[in-house]
DNA sequence: CGATTTTTTGAATCATATCAACGTACGTGG
DNA sequence: CCACGTACGTTGATATGATTCAAAAAATCG
């Protein structure tokens, strides 16, 4: 049941069987069905998503009732809204199950404790958020400097498995065009 | 000389007379005179910058020879090319001084060795990243989903400082749109 | 299988980019 | 400290990529 998360987590520090005890005592396994919610507009995250298989995706909605994608998650992804999560106030979020998904769920005190009683986890968490960095910033630069056709481009050279496996309304969303534009690109492309 | 680097430390975790001083050592202290480069493409980025005083921005060229800058960075920020830096291969991006600057500079090794010897620094360094996640979700919901005019107000409502402190056009380029645009954003909204 | 969601296609419209010209501010050397 | 040159900001006219709206086709789900 832990299997991914310790593994994530060995990949990046060493750690402890004494420790491995503690880290799966913090967790706990959410079920949930293709369109369930964790977290929905006005909701306070009080918990981090570790997804062990499926698809989620984090969104806010528009005044026009459209969904933005900021993140996708699949399986050894963290997912959650970390803006909510720090500060303790509401979200303006959504972030739903694309498919059946399991996740591993952390409090936010029982992240703070497990932070104290198992440091290692600090450098584990740090590497994870730099890594992560490095992602955010590519997408950010794409974002501002290439238009709709090359952010896809990027995007399924980047991840080719989620340009397959989710909506493409969604990616769509994550790139910042609409769905028809995404539509009329890939007919383009494929015809070159 | 180390002041500022020392509170921001101290502002996010518990430090020793001791690991300040390893801090400290850690470090080398550069001067930069207006338009001078930290970083240029190609180059490999073998140490991470944590501003003094002054302004840097850290931008990607396109084949047009446009600038896209995907930071700035004021005195209390860090800032680098954390793909670069971390992978140790060549960078895509030029960091560069929009006004005298002092930085203080930790190569990739002094900083991997001073995480081991001052091992709160881990923490240190995953709660700032923690915050630059939220930051860095916000710029990028902002980026697909708000137009051009949107996109400044919020600028201008998250960091009323730089707005007025660098040119225009960096600004722009932060936000992805033409220089043009943001100047005739600015009369619309002045006018209302 | 039928129902719902997603994708595609077309036509009109809109926001922003582009190009060019002019005015202004800026800082740098004499 | 002034004058010159360069960089920056503004404005206008036009071009263009992307959006919007609507409707049909295709895919997916229960």
């Amino acid at each position: 049941m832990y299997n991914l998360l310790l593994q994530s987590i060995e990949k990046k520090v060493p750690i402890t069987q004494a420790a491995k005890i503690e880290v799966q005592n913090a967790f706990t396994l959410k079920k949930l069905r293709k369109r369930d919610y964790l977290l929905r507009d006005g909701d306070i995250c009080n918990e981090m998503y570790f997804v062990k298989n499926g698809c989620m995706i984090l969104y806010t909605l528009d005044d026009g009732g459209n969904e933005h994608v900021t993140q996708f998650a699949v399986e050894g992804w963290w997912v959650g809204d970390m803006y909510s999560y720090l500060s303790g106030l509401p979200s303006n979020m959504f972030l739903e199950a694309l498919e059946p998904a399991e996740v591993l769920c952390i409090k936010r005190e029982d992240r703070e404790m497990l932070l104290t009683t198992v440091p290692i986890l600090e450098r584990y968490f740090r590497i994870l958020l730099e890594n992560n960095f490095v992602a955010i910033h590519r997408r950010v630069a794409n974002l501002i400097s290439k238009g709709a056709e090359d952010k896809y481009l990027d995007f399924v050279k980047l991840y080719p498995q989620f340009a397959l496996r989710v909506p493409q309304k969604y990616i769509a969303s994550y790139l910042g065009i609409t769905p028809e534009t995404l539509s009329r690109i890939r007919v383009q492309s494929a015809e070159r």
